[in-house]
Order: C-alpha cells, then sequence, then structure tokens
DNA sequence: ATGGTCGCGCTGCGA
C-alpha cells in the first residue's frame, strides 16, 4: 500500500499537476488539503476515470480535505470531534484497503498569540485525544496530512531565522509530539533520521530556487502501521512544475 | 527587503 499526502492548495487550480502526479506516483490512497471547493464543485469524474474512489470533505473558498483510493472506501466521518462549533472542513477519516486512514489540515495559526494561534493548539489537543480512541482499535492507521509544523530544527532550512514563529514555536511543536508520544511514527524520519528536506517552500521570496522550505506535511503511523513500513519519501518534483502547489507530496509504502 | 506570491472571487483575506 502506497500513501500519500499533498496539501494541493485549491483541487481545481490544480488538477492537471494532481492528475499527472497520479499518474506516474500510482498511489493507492491520497490525503489531499486545502482542496478549497465544496463537495459537489468536487471533479470527481476526473479521478474516477483513473481508478479512484472518494471521500470528500469540502468548503467553499477555504479549507476542505479528501480521501483518494483505489479501493473500496467505508466507514468515512468527517469532521475532528471534540468542538461542535467548529465548522472548518479540516478533518476526514475513512477505512480502506485494510487501514484506517484520514486527512488533516492543521490550521496554519497565522500569528503567535493570535485567536487563530489558539485555534491551532486546541486543533491539536483534539486531533490527539481522537487519535487516543483510534489507537484503541489496534489497527494499520495512518493519518496524514499538512501540520503546520515543523517537528524540530532538522525540518527547517534556517532554524535560526525561524526560531520562535508560526510553524516552530515551542508550543506547537510540544501540541504535536503530545501526539506521537501516544504512539504514532513520523514515517519519513523514521526512514530518513538525519535528512534535511522539506514538504513546503513559500510562493513568497524565492523560496523554492533558494530551497529555503520547511518539513511541515507528515505519514503519522500507528504502531501497526509502522512495523509493516517499508519506504517513504518526499516526491519534490511535483513543486518545480508549472503552476505547482507550495506543497509537494509525501508518501509511505506499507506491507499489509 | 518590515516585502515577497499564490488562490479565491471581486475586496481583501488566508496562507
Amino acid at each position: 500500500m502506497k500513501i500519500a499526502t499533498w496539501n494541493v492548495n485549491s483541487v481545481k487550480a490544480r488538477l492537471p499537476n494532481v492528475l499527472a502526479w497520479l499518474k506516474d506516483a500510482t498511489p493507492d490512497v491520497v490525503l489531499l488539503q486545502e482542496t478549497k471547493t465544496l463537495d459537489d464543485a468536487f471533479p470527481r469524474v476526473e479521478f474516477e476515470d483513473i481508478g479512484y474512489n472518494l471521500a470528500l470533505h469540502g468548503q467553499k473558498t477555504y479549507n476542505g480535505v479528501a480521501i483518494l483510493s483505489k479501493h473500496p472506501i467505508d466507514d468515512v466521518s468527517r469532521g475532528l470531534p471534540g468542538d461542535p462549533e467548529d465548522q472548518e472542513a479540516r478533518y476526514v477519516e475513512a477505512f480502506t484497503g485494510g487501514m484506517r486512514v484520514a486527512s488533516v489540515y492543521v490550521p496554519n495559526g497565522q500569528e503567535i498569540g493570535s485567536d487563530k494561534f489558539a485555534y491551532k493548539l486546541k486543533f491539536l489537543g483534539r486531533l490527539a485525544r481522537h487519535t487516543e480512541a483510534l489507537l484503541r482499535q489496534e489497527e494499520p492507521m495512518v493519518i496524514g496530512g499538512d501540520y503546520n509544523v515543523a517537528p524540530f530544527d532538522i525540518d527547517v532550512y534556517d532554524p535560526a531565522a525561524w526560531e520562535g514563529q508560526v510553524l516552530c514555536h515551542p508550543d506547537e511543536r510540544a501540541a504535536l509530539r503530545r501526539l506521537l508520544h501516544l504512539g504514532l511514527t513520523d514515517a519519513y524520519r523514521a526512514k530518513h533520521p538525519t535528512a534535511h528536506r522539506w514538504s513546503w517552500w513559500d510562493y513568497r521570496a524565492g523560496a523554492w530556487p533558494k530551497d529555503h522550505g520547511l518539513r511541515i506535511d507528515h505519514l503519522l503511523l500507528s504502531p501497526q502501521a509502522a512495523d509493516r513500513l517499508k519506504g517513504a519519501d518526499i516526491d519534490r518534483a511535483p513543486r518545480g512544475a508549472e503552476k505547482a502547489s507550495d506543497h509537494t507530496p509525501v508518501w509511505c509504502e506499507i506491507a499489509l
């Protein structure tokens, strides 16, 4: 099972890029974030034509997450438990191909001390509580997505410049670690313990040509998935394409 | 350099 996560920054604007990558990389399951479209307007047929089933949780203009799978998709649930007031489409979960999978788009947080940063920390706390419940099922599981947190300085091109900034702040790193400490494995880091590789490069200031990136997109595995982890990598090629997303796909291979 | 560039959708917001 090859499982990928990709923040596409609008599935409609990115459709040719995403279809080209799927044909090339042939993942079994793809977790998308920032689809930025209502489910009715999602380009379903284009994905179904190349063999993917879909589970969508969309929203107009902002956010939006999706699961694509070459296997039948069952048991879909939309929205992260823990806050009935939360209307943002940032979490979808399902069972497919013998695994539990979830696509998550953690809030960016915008600015330290802002309401949005508080929402980010609360969201990560809710994700940890929900993950705790999921882990009790003792299934192979992948919770993948744009976590908007670079876990350690090794995940940042210039740690000194980013110290204390959003995506690197100690409070959000601690919140991400509380999630990891439940027993999840960061698939890319497990396979590349010392690599300095990024999954996101800002559109601004020539970050991509200068390789000024951060690793903020992660595939987090339950023990039952981690025990079967065969490989993981970041595919940088899509970031260099015409009309690229500011994120690039991260994938892992699990031998079920 | 206190900016830069995208996407959405029509004005500025979110990232």
